[in-house]
RNA sequence: CGGGGCGUAGCGCAGGUGGAAGCGCGCCUGCCUUGGGAGCAGGAGGCCGGAGGUUCAAGUCCUCUCGCCCCGACCA
């Protein structure tokens, strides 16, 4: 390619929109340009990147022999209505209407779909199992896109789905799987984790998440140096033990508490530590409403709940729901005297509290010495809260360690909730009707180039790993007036292409600060510089990470180039204010 | 959805109290220059996001609207 017709109008100047190097960098580079929020065109230069992503994806699923095929970006609502996930996923969903007014959805995500077709198209277990992708735009209205490709409206998903008989077979395509995206990670060069990202306590619900770290990332890892235990916060499970209080009970009082809304508040102006204060929240849920009680200091974990009362469409009342089901302002509502038949569900943590302060049930008032059993009672009892950095490892104890990733895969063995919505039934060796195991794969392919140039970049610019570099080596020539540097270049940009290098050549008139500038900018790994040594036949060669330059011959330049993207292997950055 | 901010040239931005639309970069022409975003000279480019209003007069004030950005949206 040259240079001189290639569409890549590159930016001196940092885009407003910017937050993070990726976004300003690929943006900068001519890789995307924003069309409206969330939503990119991806420019040649990162056409390119993209289908190097692209191409180690597919050799993956391929090579664990799952079939490419490609489903729809249009569904229809009443497949995510048998599935209950036209109100689950809800307000994520693009949706829209046809000129007949009926419903219809950009896929998310395609389970719906392709269960659809393998109910229709599955008939006995002989034709089982079978793992079909496609690499398709997904459609996610997001509550607030930003960050450029990672976390967009419009993004690239690959995502796999897998069809079994039973759990074995499941199992052997999920290890298989992880495996393949084991060799994504890799193969890019990205530094990562594979994390848990289920609680893994009843049922056949596996599910793992890989993470490529970066501290801009929006998933927070736990980790254990100890037992090498690695799951996301959201699915690691409490296992401190709470210390009995002995403490004699009192009677409750209520007292008067104008204003004072939050734990922070009551604890300020009751002199209590947070400790001794039970929160009681609530939530909307398929039935309702639902209190849900912690103690004061700490944080509830909404998955968590979501989890335990089965329930994905849960979220948090509104004030006005609140006082229209309590007739309480919300602050001052609590577990004492709720007249509601509403289910109170709490964490473990609330067992221990003697003598807690919650609402008082009338505004402007709390209650102190509420004890449980005495003054209220709690319906249900689980885990709810969020584990931070520094509580115990569940599996050995030692203290938990914290860090930020970028979620680019995620596995999941989905079971039959999917297959028994929709009624997709084959009939097994026995006779009987049977619903499909399920699994599904995804992988983020647009996200992980932000991913990738989080981790390689330099205050010039991105720093590609080779194998999804969009050109290999970029051949600058310094002067396009001096005949001999034109001509040298133009040699060894020909010998390149023969060789089956992904060549750049700037040939561009302009100065050379431009290229090399660009040069750095757009990050391509080998480059040739053809400058005033051209007369005696030399040129210098220099990887893109490292200041050392090299002069040759130039009619060692392949071997040399060879030799340098052989070793290539640039530096990765973990820690960066951004 | 709540709070805050911004929409002025392709990009980045400036335009007190209303009174002739500007700067830097980029772009075009010419000269000159060519190892880290050159220099000089000349030039093109704007419905000041949109609609309504106040006024002799609106980029500027008011109302509405659309879009974009940031923070929060889970602690009651």
């Amino acid at each position: 390619m040259r240079f001189s017709k290639l569409f890549a109008p590159t930016l001196k100047e940092k885009p407003a929109d910017a937050e993070i190097k990726s976004h300003e960098y690929l943006v900068r580079g001519a890789f995307i340009r924003k069309v409206t929020a969330g939503v990119f065109n991806y420019l040649p230069l990162g056409k390119r990147v993209l289908d190097k992503v692209w191409k180690i994806v597919r050799e993956e699923m391929d090579s664990i022999e799952a079939q490419e095929m490609l489903m729809p970006i249009i569904q229809p609502a009443e497949l995510w209505k048998t599935t209950g996930r036209w109100d689950d996923y809800g307000p994520t969903m693009m949706k829209f209407k046809d000129r007949h007014e009926r419903d219809f959805t950009l896929g998310p995500t395609h389970e719906e779909v392709v269960t659809f077709l393998m109910r229709n198209e599955i008939s006995s277990y002989k034709q089982l199992p079978v793992t079909v992708y496609q690499i398709a735009n997904k459609y996610r209205d997001e509550l607030r896109p930003r960050f450029g490709l990672l976390r967009a409206r419009e993004f690239i998903m690959k995502d796999a789905y897998s069809f079994h008989s039973n759990w074995e077979s499941l199992d052997e395509v999920y290890q298989n799987m992880k495996k393949a995206y084991e060799e994504i990670m890799k193969r890019i060069g990205l530094k990562y984790l594979i994390i848990e990202a289920s609680s893994g306590a009843i049922g056949g619900n596996e599910s793992h998440e890989f993470v490529s770290l970066a501290p801009i990332g929006e998933s927070n890892v736990l980790y254990c140096d100890k037992c090498g235990y690695q799951a996301s916060d959201e699915r690691t499970p409490y296992v401190g033990k709470y210390e009995e209080q002995e403490e004699e009970e009192r009677p409750l009082e209520l007292v008067e508490t104008p204003g004072v809304k939050t734990v922070e508040q009551v604890a300020d102006f009751l002199g209590v530590r947070k400790e001794k204060i039970i929160k009681s929240l609530l939530y909307m849920g398929r039935e309702g409403m639902v209190m849900v009680l912690i103690r004061g200091d700490l944080e509830l974990n909404e998955e968590k709940l979501k989890e335990y009362l089965n329930d994905q469409s849960l979220r948090m009342a509104t004030p006005e729901e609140v006082e229209e089901e309590i007739g309480v302002p919300i602050g001052f509502v609590g577990p004492v005297g709720l007249n509601k038949d509403m289910k109170i569900v709490a964490d473990e943590s609330v067992r221990y509290v003697k003598n807690a302060v919650v609402g008082g049930m009338a505004i402007d008032r709390h209650y102190r010495n509420a004890n449980l059993g005495k003054d209220f009672k709690v319906n249900e009892w689980a885990d709810l809260r969020m584990v931070k950095e520094g509580d115990p490892c569940p599996v050995c104890g030692a203290p938990l360690k914290g860090t930020k990733g970028i979620e680019l895969g995620h596995v999941f063995k989905l079971g039959t909730k999917y297959s028994e919505a929709m009624k997709a039934y084959y009939m097994d060796r026995d006779g009987t009707m049977k619903p499909l195991i399920m699994g599904c794969y995804g992988w983020g392919v647009s996200r992980t180039i932000s991913a990738v140039v989080e981790q390689y970049h330099d205050d010039k610019g991105i720093i590609w790993p080779k194998s999804i570099a969009p050109f290999q080596v970029v051949v600058i020539v310094v002067n396009m007036n001096r005949e001999k540097q034109v001509k040298l270049g133009e040699k060894i940009y020909r010998k390149l292409l023969e060789g089956g290098i992904e060549v750049l050549i700037d040939d561009r008139m302009i100065t050379p600060g431009v290229k090399f500038n660009d040069a750095d900018l757009i990050g391509i790994p080998v480059r040739i510089t053809v400058g005033k040594m051209a007369k005696d036949e030399k040129v210098e060669i220099k990887k893109r990470y490292s200041s050392e330059k090299e002069i040759i011959r130039s009619s060692d330049v392949a071997s040399a180039v060879r030799k340098i993207l052989d070793e290539y292997s640039p530096p990765v950055i973990m820690d960066e204010e951004t």
